[in-house]
This record gives structure tokens, sequence and C-alpha cells, in this order.
DNA sequence: TAATCGAATTTTGAATACAAAATACACTTT
DNA sequence: AAAGTGTATTTTGTATTCAAAATTCGATTA
């Protein structure tokens, strides 16, 4: 180990963004179902914390989009609506261009052959229908774009949208047909990387996106159809 | 006063959320400098609160990237490096591409009245060479866009941004000569509104943010040398 | 039986308390 | 005088406390 890498500064967390980062999970990762309450106390004592600081941390996520305070009556996880989907939809396109953009111009060559490994197993997954694999292996893919792009602030933005639909985008897996449309145009998103045409990349980017943007449209309506309550 | 105007609820606001704008406000006026230590014990007296929901907000305003905190050692106004602005920049192109696009969809002609009406206020202050009232309209105009795009998620996501490189923005109120220029992509932003051309009304934005970025980046590098302290 | 009321309980927002860490500063020791 | 050391003070992170608001729930009334 280098002295460089050994005498690097102590990496301090405060219980603040521990607990940041832990019920984006539950939340993220659909622990915590959307409209539900968000129970303060029983996660205090999961956590074995205080108020104080998870308070702190439902605050960011508030700002974040990811949990609604309402005052007086405390924290639930927000629900996604169609108008939102509408709204975050279009956002993240323009992001990703942007990305693809990016990403074509300062990918490296090492860069370009993990993507190409991830997108091979990714094929294999699809091809064996295992879906949470395969949507893991997707999401990967999409971020190690951005990380490409090599912009900070266009990867936090990013993936603070991402998050907000992340479950929905998931549950709406939708036909088989769809399914295979997108694997389809993740061969052309690898295509356009390889011969680093930006243009080409931000345009079957912003085309993905969009498809996938009917699919979760059409599950988000036929959700809130169907339960009704609230 | 209809039913629905009188009926709405009640605003209730916690400390919490009127300290987040109170303390954004002297960040982003600049009544706390870039690198500036954050005097919690102080501003809580000058509030009136306790440090509780004094911290809350500070770490929702250093998750929106205008604060930074550093554990054990309280918070600091962030400073803006050439890097963070070499990062935002292209950010804030896309998504005023994108409010463009939207915009001269979406936008009627009332609205178009009004940014009219806040364009021809401007370029009176550029005449009179009011640099502040020019400014602030200037900002206004981009806002009014941005509104009539209809996307609150864009919104956010531009504003958020708008508001890290407020200060260096108007620092950075660059030669006469950029001035002018400036004023007169101004012209092309107005008319291509009016003729509701989402292409050129989002390439000009671009081209319109492109040149300031080039202003600001030049005057943040001048101030990184002049004042090493840091 | 369904709606209404009101006290008991819980939850929430905010202040305060307290221990650990950082900082300031007087005092040595060269 | 400069550098180092140890102690007092302040600041910070977190827990605890407290009052106000919301919720629960049993009793009461229509």
């Amino acid at each position: 180990m280098s002295f460089a890498e050994q005498a690097r500064p102590i990496e301090r967390r405060t219980l603040y963004d521990e607990l940041v980062e832990r019920v984006r999970g539950l939340v993220v990762e659909g622990a915590l179902q959307p409209g539900e309450k968000i129970p303060e106390r029983e996660l205090c004592e999961r956590f074995g914390v205080s108020r104080t600081p998870l308070r702190e941390a439902l605050k960011v996520l508030a700002s974040d989009g990811l949990v609604q305070l309402t005052p007086n009556r405390g924290a639930t996880v927000a629900r996604l609506t169609v108008e939102d989907l509408e709204d975050v939809f279009p956002v993240m396109g323009a992001l990703e261009a942007l990305a693809g953009e990016l990403a074509c111009h300062n990918i490296t060559d090492e860069q370009i052959a993990e993507i190409q490994d991830v997108h091979r197993k990714m094929v294999a997954c699809y091809e064996a229908r295992m879906l949470p694999e395969y949507f893991q292996l997707n999401q990967r893919i999409h971020e190690l774009i951005l990380e490409a792009a090599g912009n900070r602030t266009l990867s936090a933005q990013y993936s603070s949208l991402a998050q907000r639909i992340r479950r929905a985008r998931f549950m709406a897996n939708a036909s088989d047909a769809r399914w295979k449309q997108a694997v389809s145009e993740h061969e052309e998103i690898i295509s356009a990387l390889e011969s680093r045409n930006g243009e080409a990349l931000a345009s079957i980017l912003k085309l993905h996106l969009n498809n996938k943007f009917h699919s979760v449209r059409k599950w988000l309506i036929s959700q809130e159809n169907g339960t009704r309550k609230g």
C-alpha cells in the first residue's frame, strides 16, 4: 500500500448520513411501500439511534423527492403519480442524452470493454428470463455510461431522478415483446458507444427511455385504477 | 373569493422549512461568502430558534450543494470551483434546451406577452446600465420560460443548479461587449418564442448559456489565481 | 346502528442536555 | 523565539425532554 493510499484521511461518518443511505435503501428497494407511513419510532429502534439523526435524514430524502413530509403528521413514502412520471421522464431523457454525448467524448477502451461485458451478461439473463438480474445489469450499464461521461453533477441529478422511478420501472417490466425490443435497443446503444458516435448514442438513449416511459406509464395507470384508496 | 380559494388548506410551516429558505437566501445572495464558516450559534440567535431546526435546514442545503458539511467541523458555504462550473453548465444547458422545447409547445399568448414585457424592461435597464436590475429581470425571463415549460421536475432541477452558480454569474458580469451580445441573444430568444420554434429556442438558449459559461469561467479562474487562501 | 364527543395516548416539532471532538491558548522546553 | 504539550473552552453530534398537535377509542347520543 502506497503512502498516498495509506495516509488518506480516515473516513468518518455521522449517523445522519449513514441513515440517509439506509432509509433511502428501504424506500428505493420497496421495503417501505409508496404512500406508506414511515414509522419513525420503529426505525429509530431498528437502527438503534435517536430521533434527531433520523429526522435529519428524512428531511434530506424529502428534498430529494423520495419522502413526503406533512407538518405535524410525519413522513410517508412519496407516491409516484402519472404526472410525476410525465415530468421526470423528459428530464431524464435530456440528461441521458447529454450523458451519451459526453461519454462518447471521454470514454476509454477499458470502459467500453467493461460495458460490453456487462451487456453480454445482461443478454444472458434475458435469454434465461432472469428478470431481477437482468434489471440489475441493465441499470449498471446506464450507470457506467454516466460514469464515463465524467460529470459529477450530471450523475447526481440523473441518479436522484432514477431512484424516484426505480420501483415503478421494475414493476412495469412489461410484455415479452417489449423486453425483446429493449434488448435490441441495448445492442444499438453498445454499437453507438463502440463507434463513439455521440449524436447516435444520445438519440438511441432518448428513444430507449421514451419506450420505457410508455411502458411504465401504462403500468402506473393500471395501478391507479386498480387500487383505489387515495 | 371563491370557495376553492377560501377553503384551501391553511398553510402551516415548520421552522425547519422556513429556515431552509432563509439560510438559502443568505448563501445565494452572498451575505455568507463562499468558503466562510456558517456560524450556527449566531444564526440560531438571529433567527430565534434552537439548533435542531437550523441543523436540519443545513443538511438539506448541503444535499443541494450550497453548503458543505464536514463531520465534527460544522458547515461552510460551498466554494464553487472551475470543475464544478464545468460540470454544472452542460447540465443546465441540457435542461434549458429541454425547457425551450417544452415551452414552445405549451406557452400561451399571455405568457409570451409577459415575457416580452419583462424583456423590454430588461433592455431598458441595459441601456441605463443598471446591472443589478438587468440581472434580476434576466433571471426572471429564464424563470418564466421554465414556468411555461410546465414541468415541475425540470424547474426544480434547473433552479437548484442555477442557485449554485448564481453569485458567480452575477460577479462575472463581464465586458460591455459581452453584455451587448447577451442582450442580442435575448432578442433571438424572444423571437424564437414568438414563433414557437422549439428547436431554434433550444439551440439559442444553449448557445446563450455557453457564452455565459465562458465568461463566468474566465472570471472564476482570475479569482482563484488572485486570492490564494485555500 | 351510525355519528359525535371527549379524555387518554401517541406522535410530532422544537428546545435542551450532554458527551466527544475540535479549537484556543497559556505554559514549557529547547 | 519557535515548536511542542497539556488544559480550558467551544463546537459539534446525538440523546433526551417537553409542549402542542394528532390520533385512538370508548362512551354517549340521535
